[in-house]
DNA sequence: CTCCCGATAT
DNA sequence: ATATCAGGAG
């Protein structure tokens, strides 16, 4: 079968499988998303999530990130790991928001690559869920799961990316890429992946049909 | 390629 | 007790 049409039948089983998707982060402004998404780095949503609420009850706008102090940021955000680079991140990158950008995200993906802390995921997922522009985030679940159903041979995330955009009608990026982190956690996991149950399995090349 | 780190599954 | 999970920077 044609990549495109395999393609085509897996994204409409994931949208009858997943309807609504939008991104596990809280957040109620995309300065907020991005936080968030920046400590998502080598994290889970859930995670995030338990440190965020605190996180911005206390440290609410670019400035007061810029104004507080890293030992007081890396207290608030230690369960998600790598807090020291996290909260080094977060201040240097609200940082230049309040230099170049008057305070707020920007909404391209070139000046969101320009932040620190902020790689392909994170600008993806912030240019989604902020500014609704398409956008392919390859995470983790991406990853695996693209290459088990064969729709990459690529190994790096950002080729990747760029495989599933050719592969992805562009209305759909935002969609498949949440699908497929929904359908990740779920279905197709990292470590004990449900095959016998999988939607997925007939158009699967990792597949484990024995079971 | 190495370093950064806590939480959870096994 | 230890392996595995989860992105970005240098």
């Amino acid at each position: 079968m044609k990549i495109k049409t395999r393609t085509h039948n897996i994204c409409k089983i994931l949208k009858a499988i997943y309807p609504h998707v939008k991104t596990q982060l809280q957040h109620r402004n995309p300065f907020e998303l991005l936080v968030a998404t920046i400590l998502s780095a080598q994290c889970t949503d859930k995670q995030v999530n338990s440190v965020t609420k605190k996180l911005f009850d206390t440290l609410a706008s670019p400035d007061d990130f810029v104004n507080a102090s890293l030992e007081d940021i890396e207290k608030l955000i230690r369960p998600t790991g790598y807090f020291r680079n996290k909260a080094k991140n977060i201040r240097n990158c609200s940082k230049m928001l309040m230099e170049k950008y008057n305070g707020d995200v920007p909404g391209t993906l070139e000046e969101l690559l320009e932040l620190p802390g902020v790689g392909r995921k994170t600008a993806n997922v912030v240019l989604g869920a902020a500014f609704g522009i398409p956008g392919m985030v390859v995470d983790t679940h991406v990853k695996r799961i693209s290459k088990r159903l064969g729709l990459t041979k690529n190994t790096d995330p950002a080729k990747i990316e760029f495989d599933l955009m050719k592969i992805i009608p562009q209305k759909e990026w935002n969609d498949f890429g949440l699908r497929l982190i929904y359908f990740g956690r779920a279905v197709c996991k990292a470590r004990k992946p449900n095959c016998p149950d999988c939607p997925l399995c007939h158009l699967c090349e990792y597949s484990d049909k024995s079971a």
